[in-house]
DNA sequence: CGGACTAATGTAACCGTTTACATGTTATTT
DNA sequence: AAATAACATGTAAACGGTTACATTAGTCCG
């Protein structure tokens, strides 16, 4: 494998020549930057970038700390932060932590130990939920809610709850379940904040039975709907904290005979490309899934960089989807 | 920030020791290894890995070329690949092609300069299809079809498309339509094989117009299903190549007012987690996709330390599943 | 007791770049 | 014509590890 020092004796300059000539082309001359290609495609030279990272203490890669790739919101997420570093000349690492301490860590010693310059953290997290980055090291939540500290992307999550509850009070829906996220989740606790707000709004008491906990997988959402299928007096309306959930439990809703949404109202949170494809396809919100993994890789360069940001936070806007697993609540037009 | 020298100073001992503590502690006296670790734990020493890596001349990476990571089947067998490489100590780099040969071939840059030491290609690559990857570095195709050369993992595809074939055979469907990849897919031409050989088998003869094209996205599952909603003699099965063309197809067929199973059938193949969700579930080949991302990593692992293979390519079982999608052809019993 | 061997450690070269600084050449200014 | 600036290039010192080789001290054995 050729270097630097064969690519500088063929063409007979020295290894600055070269070296400024991949570089910094406009400080070498015409004839010398021609000798130098000529040399390079005649040994077949690639610059070995071991070395040059190396030598500017920089790995040019981040690491993205993601709780589960499998996840669609979050492959769509890492798409366009994958699209936006490759055009910064950055490579991404993928983390999947499978939601586990130990992993993120072990991805967190990638950039202590310069293998790395930034992490893209994913798992949402707040001033409670432990955050187990050193506060020296450049990183960016994207996935953020109310009480994320330090640079974040996020959307509102609160008011997107409220925005999706009210319009449910709207079509007359009074009992409305709600599947959450777990009770710690950041993401699950703002959204349930909108949820109470719209109710209180509405004078609509709030009811504890009507919070069923889920883990946002479908299978969590299959059985979180069976909670609501046994009730004396069932919800109309059941307001899922994602799409995953909602599809589970509009299969248990519709095994137990129950008409969506002519007996109850259904409605997700992320508009995955599935929601528009499920039977009957679903009323949720969406989340600018692309414009967020490129701001945080934006972001992210920023801190790494030492540019000073010109907004700690970036609340990005989310849009309320109607498609058609809601409808008036029964008896009401 | 500390490095190994400061270390030495500290512990009174010399840099080659401090480097022996740390990767071979069996060739360090007990007492040295005291003091090394001590110095570690006082100055908070990281090793420098950029500095390890150029040094021993390998990234201890591998990048993941992927046409699309939003991909359900993908992502499953991505999120398989990174575990097994964290626990070797690899890093993966994501590589999302979006399809395209630039993006590709920027990614193949990577381990030409030696940020990467080898590939998994996800691309289902034969003969035919132009192949960028230079035959000297390592790669393994992971999505191999029966003409991949090289390193391989895949299943049987032609073999899996007949089994659905003649299942739907056995229920009594004769005119049988396929939606397929695109014309020159490696995996769009092996399934059709094994739908052509399963017809044969039959006595049924292949009617080209019972083929339509798509692309393996859910939108153009939708856009195949009319063609066959247009015919004056409808097909009574439908064999999709993947479930995301399944199951906008049946969406089509849904609003068509044509009833899945019992007016028409349709299968999928991958078994990606939604086809257990839709509506009807969806009858689908299940492949292997967290075994086939183990295998394809230490197949790479092993072609990049230039151990000799146990088997130029592997062959992987799929698994055929029965849901609700599929029912006996109109008028059979 | 001396030679051979082993174990622990140190010295310094090396990996392939980048870049500060020095040098030489040519153009521009006074 | 001398002084100065601008440009092109070369020399060599980093960067932070690893490791071949040299050195020293201690052990074993005939």
């Amino acid at each position: 494998m050729s270097n630097i020092r064969d690519v500088a004796r063929l063409a007979g300059v020295s290894v600055a020549t070269v070296s400024r000539a991949l570089s910094n082309p406009e400080k070498v001359s015409d004839e010398s930057l021609d000798k130098v290609h000529n040399a390079i495609a005649q040994v077949g030279y690639r610059p070995n970038m071991l070395a040059r990272n190396f030598r500017s203490a920089r790995a040019y890669a981040v690491v993205v700390l993601v709780p589960d790739i499998a996840n669609p919101f979050y492959s769509l997420f890492i798409r366009a932060l994958e699209d936006r570093a490759q055009q910064k000349g950055y490579a991404v690492l993928l983390g999947d932590t499978r939601g586990t301490t130990e992993r993120e860590i072990e991805y967190i010693r990638r950039v202590e130990t310069r293998l790395a310059d930034g992490i893209v953290q994913l798992r949402p997290s707040s001033e409670k939920s432990q955050n187990n980055i050193p506060p020296d090291i450049p990183c960016v939540n994207a996935c953020g809610c109310e009480y994320t500290t330090g640079p974040a992307i996020r959307i509102d999550n609160r008011a997107a709850a409220k925005t999706m509850v009210n319009y449910l009070i709207s079509l007359g829906h009074r009992r409305i379940g709600v599947i959450s996220g777990l009770k710690d989740n950041p993401h699950a606790i703002d959204r349930l904040e909108g949820y109470k707000e719209a109710l209180a709004e509405a004078g609509i008491p709030y009811e504890k039975d009507l919070i069923a906990e889920g883990d946002f997988t479908m299978w969590s959402g299959l059985n979180a709907a069976f909670q609501f299928c046994n009730m004396k007096v069932r919800p109309t309306a059941v307001f899922s904290m994602n799409d995953e959930m909602a599809i589970g439990a509009m299969q248990t809703l519709k095994n137990q005979g129950i008409r969506i949404p002519e007996d109850m109202s259904v409605t997700g949170f992320d508009d995955i490309a599935y929601a528009k494809y499920s039977d009957p396809s679903l009323t949720t919100i969406s989340q600018p899934a692309e414009e967020m993994g490129k701001m945080a890789m934006d972001m992210l360069l920023k801190v790494i960089e030492g540019e000073p940001l010109s907004q700690r936070e970036c609340v990005l806007p989310t849009e309320f989807i109607i498609r058609k697993s809601t409808g008036p609540a029964p008896g009401k037009k």
